[in-house]
DNA sequence: TGTGCATTGTG
DNA sequence: ACAATGCAC
């Protein structure tokens, strides 16, 4: 056996045996070489958080048991650089192919295009699969063939096309380990071991060192591990707990989930998602069992339950639209797709910034989802949306602060979500959300926590006080307050900003953006400019500093067991690495407490560049001929100039002060990434807009529906 | 089997 | 904020 094919499996979150089709492929095609490559510099500033780490640590543990039980192992490398560890991998075992399942974000799309070229240069057979989506993205189009821009059109084409998504693989029964013909036998062995607990040599549990050694990968610091050790309580992390995890939902809180959709404080969601985002459980595995339930219910008549159906798969549908949109906009992580956003006067607050990760920003509803989301890592979707939606309406702070702090400390973090999220709550997708329409966190209180719960277990310095109040505890009587052992602006906040202060601040700022959006295309329709940058928008990006959080005010314990949680854990841990400490240096030299109305400079002159042919970015995965205007452009993330920060261009991290001392973010991608893939890319259009076209029904302007009534 | 007000949902 | 739906009469 072993002088045949033997291929490399590339794992990446795709952490599971079963149903993931890349192994199956290598299984088939002789013995393989199973490889995980830790390679987080790539990730650029989406270095995984700290709880997001613990989690793969976990998975990739279980992953690698699982996989020893087969016949073979997990080979995982710690690399700066993921195709040059697959080449010396190949070197190493002579393997003939290559295996991954496809990836949807925009770092992921270069990456794996340009692994599938060097391998392929060395003559490696590589294969790629769809193990994370119902359909390719590719797949699914409008009938003119244009990908879809809105969501409910997307899953309207997904739940009606001519195929159903593939059913589910079973998982290998055996694998033929991809070592020398001794190694199998070796492999047989260690697995024999390793079910008889009495007998447990460490050392055999490792692959052969004179073949293809394995790194000990490191996923947590010193400092972290007592704050992870927390997490083991909530959370089981691996292929076989997702699997109980979908058994248990779809037994159990599925039917209920349309009731239970609003309570913000119950076990009633199906927590797939951290499970979902590292691929421990494959969505099309989650279809399959739903739509069994979907059937039964329909058949007995259940209303409830076929609602509930519904809204789960939406819900799936989301996820899957939010890796759609990645991958026909790649920039949609940082860039609005709306244009007219990227004029909005943002707010650049530290202080208000630091209020709201806090959960001190006086609006109880909010601070409690954010101090949850700090204890926990964990938020229910609509306190998602509630703590959002404030940050961008009420706060007017840049999304993209606000999504890297959902993605330093979400357990769930995920790029393509996070960003789908924050666009929709900042209504930057043809079909978000209204932008002027500001959500009171006092009246969404008491849609999802009326009996205020929810509140009071994260806060307890409002504990005592009453349901006709815990939402809105600043119009409380002095007794009342006295009473429950509370001083407003004390033991807590009193609002941070007035609601109604807020709604006027908005409708100057939004109008602010009109102007300077009129101003604009005014001076791209006369030819005197190439079009206006962005300012915090497209505009390279960081994160304001303010990372060593001085203070040591404990935030008021709430009744978990929460006392190991040190302060510093709700801070931002990828912050601190090396990359950007150039920037917090400088920056932090200039941190003050802001003033009220410090807003960002909408920069002039920045450089259009083009967007690449989207074929570029499909690593190869997609066959069809895309030789019409699909081309769309794009700012580039990198070098960025700008009136104020000529100088920048060439630097790859670089900061821009404000004239009120607020920090511009500033992107500052790592070294060779995919930026310089899309420089090299000419096949750009002119000058026309990558922003997507406002969708007709979600603006106020013009009403369609009303026009054509009439008409 | 209409009109008016309340409730609900909005990706 | 608004449209669509649900319910009282």
């Amino acid at each position: 056996m072993s002088g045949s094919a033997c291929s490399i499996v590339w794992f990446r979150r795709d952490l599971r045996v079963e149903d993931n089709p890349a192994l199956a492929a290598g299984v088939r095609a002789g013995a393989v070489v199973a490889v995980f490559v830790w390679a987080p510099e790539e990730e650029g500033h989406y270095y995984p958080g700290r709880v997001s780490r613990w989690w793969l640590k976990h998975s990739l543990a279980h992953l690698g048991s699982s996989l020893r039980s087969l016949g073979t192992c997990l080979i995982t490398k710690r690399s700066s650089d993921s195709v040059s560890s697959l080449l010396e991998i190949v070197k190493s075992t002579g393997a003939t192919q290559l295996f991954f399942n496809h990836l949807y974000d925009p770092i992921s799309l270069v990456r794996d295009h340009r692994a599938k070229e060097v391998l392929t240069a060395h003559g490696v057979a590589v294969r790629s699969f769809n193990a994370d989506l119902l359909y390719e993205p590719w797949d699914v189009n409008d009938a003119q063939g244009r990908p879809f821009t809105t969501f409910s059109a997307f899953w309207e084409r997904c739940l009606s096309m001519p195929y159903d998504p593939e059913a589910p693989l079973l998982p290998p029964k055996r694998i033929i380990s991809g070592w020398f013909s001794l190694n199998s036998v070796l492999h047989l062995l260690i697995s024999i071991i390793n079910h008889c607990p009495s007998l447990n040599f460490v050392g055999l549990q490792q692959c052969d060192a004179t073949t293809c050694h394995s790194d000990e990968l490191v996923f947590e610091d010193e400092s972290e591990k007592g704050s992870n050790a927390l997490l083991a309580r909530a959370w089981s992390p691996g292929w076989s707990n997702a699997d109980k995890a979908l058994t248990t939902f779809i037994n159990g809180p599925l039917i209920e989930y349309s009731k239970n959709r609003r309570k913000a404080d119950s076990a009633t969601t199906s927590f797939l998602s951290p499970h979902l985002h590292f691929g421990e459980v494959s969505v099309r595995k989650v279809f399959h069992l739903v739509r069994i339930k979907q059937v039964l219910w329909a058949n007995e008549g259940n209303k409830a339950g076929e609602e509930s159906v519904n809204l789960f798969l939406k819900s799936i549908g989301l996820r899957e639209f939010s890796r759609y949109l990645s991958f026909n906009h790649p920039y949609s992580h940082e860039r609005p797709l709306l244009g007219h956003l990227k004029f909005f006067p943002w707010v650049v607050d530290e202080g208000y910034f630091k209020a709201w990760r806090q959960g001190r920003t006086g609006y109880p509803l909010v601070d409690a989802g954010m101090r949850e989301l700090w204890a926990t890592g964990w938020l229910h979707d609509r306190i998602r949306v509630v703590v959002s939606s404030f940050f961008v309406k009420v706060l007017q702070l840049p999304w993209r602060w606000g999504m890297k702090y959902f993605w330093d400390t979400l357990l769930d973090a995920d790029l393509e979500s996070d960003a789908l999220g924050w666009q929709y709550i900042s209504g930057t997708l043809p079909d978000g959300r209204e932008f002027e329409r500001i959500d009171n966190p006092q009246f969404e209180g008491y849609k999802f926590d009326p009996h205020g719960e929810y509140v009071r277990r994260w806060l307890p310095e409002l504990a005592r006080l009453p349901t006709d109040w815990i939402h809105h505890p600043w119009n409380a009587p002095e007794s009342v307050l006295q009473a429950a052992g509370i001083e407003l602006g004390s033991n807590y906040p009193l609002p941070i900003v007035g609601i109604d202060a807020a709604k006027d601040r908005l409708q100057e700022a939004v109008s602010v953006m009109w102007q300077q959006e009129a101003v604009s295309r005014a001076a791209i329709e006369n030819g005197t400019e190439e079009g206006l940058g962005d300012s915090s928008e497209s505009a390279p990006f960081s994160f304001p500093q303010d990372i060593q959080m001085e203070e040591n005010v404990e935030p008021a314990r709430n009744d978990a067991p929460a006392t190991t949680w040190r302060y510093e854990d709700q801070m931002v841990p990828s912050m601190t690495t090396t990359l950007v400490r150039g920037i917090h240096e400088e920056a932090s030299s200039d941190l003050r407490t802001s003033t009220e109305d410090s807003r960002a400079e909408v920069p002039r002159n920045v450089n259009i560049h083009q967007e690449p042919q989207r074929d570029s970015l499909n690593h190869g995965i997609q066959q069809t001929a895309r030789n019409n205007n699909t081309f769309r452009q794009f700012n580039l993330p990198m070098g960025l100039g700008n009136a104020e920060d000529s100088t920048a261009d060439s630097s790859t991290s670089s900061s821009r002060r404000e004239r009120d001392g607020g920090v511009v973010p500033v992107w500052s991608p790592p070294a060779s990434s995919y930026s310089e893939q899309f420089i090299g890319d000419e096949n750009g259009i002119g000058t026309s807009s990558s922003y997507l076209p406002r969708h007709p029904q979600s603006h106020q302007i013009v009403n369609w529906r009303r026009l054509s009534q009439t008409g």
